[in-house]
DNA sequence: TAAACTAATTATAACAATTATAATTTAAGA
DNA sequence: TCTTAAATTATAATTGTTATAATTAGTTTA
């Protein structure tokens, strides 16, 4: 696929080792339609890698990170989620289930700049996440 | 003070027992002007409670968050911090020494209403937060 | 291609924030 | 004051993530 092999590439770029595992855990960000925590790619992966430690997956995501090619979504107690980058865009999150979908919506500058304005920071960027109820599980709810 | 004895009222209403715990974590709150986490809490209230237990803290600040009165601010690795809620407002975040700082903004009705009309989620809320570097930090910095 | 160098991986332990448990204490109403 | 359910405490457990140190393996260079 051509947006692995860019990866591969940028990780060759940035001098950073290509490893069976580092492929595999690209493959499966990109290939995977949804937000995988560490630990869902560990499982996915133990089949093909089965002495594989949690802590290559997590150095792995991190090192992805630093090259800016995934994105790390934090939340509170529950796990982080990874999201290969493609272009810019937000999340809605389903507070039932927790599926995450993405949806594309021009960036709050407008936010970003006032909050620079009336606060003396230096601003580089914003997070924003929708919360609310999927369709799936909307469905479900009793009537 | 006004708000604690609004916050007093309301926990008496929903029928939930005024502590001498809870009467100073909300004082705390109130009078703090920051966004304490729990542990801030703790370590400021063991002087007067040298033997409440940190279970407390997070138990109370949960019951406060369930009957509206605080907010929690959860973050990805760092601990949760605390916010006692009277209006809506957004928050700016130095990426360098963690200060938070208020800033209001018109809550982003549009978003949510995209973000809903697009993937069909019955939303909820938002959440969005600005980071950035905040004026003490940035005068520090080597020039 | 082989050796050398260094980064990456693994296994394991440590950590930090938070929650669960069970015994004890206490707020609030009768 | 008595009663009772709720709150607190002390402690252990849990969970996600990171640190450590030994081993393995990419990549460079000769
Ligand atoms: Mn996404
Ligand atoms: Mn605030
Ligand atoms: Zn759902
Ligand atoms: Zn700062």
């Amino acid at each position: 696929m051509n947006q692995l092999k860019e990866a591969l590439e940028t990780l060759k770029e940035t001098g950073v080792r290509i490893t069976p595992q580092r492929h595999a855990i690209l493959e499966y960000l990109i290939n995977s339609m949804s937000h995988p925590t560490a630990d869902d790619i560990y499982k996915a992966l133990e089949g093909k890698f089965p002495n594989m430690s949690v802590a290559t997956v997590y150095n792995n995501l991190r090192v992805f990170r630093e090259v800016g090619l995934v994105k790390e979504l934090t939340y509170g107690d529950a796990s982080a989620r990874f999201d290969f980058v493609t272009s810019h865009h937000y999340h809605v999150i389903c507070e039932s289930c927790g599926k995450i979908v993405d949806f594309h919506y021009p960036g709050l500058n407008e936010v970003e700049q006032l909050a620079s304005h009336v606060t003396g920071f230096k601003v580089n960027n914003h997070r924003m996440e929708v919360y609310g109820t999927c369709p799936e599980c909307t469905s479900k709810e009793v009537h």
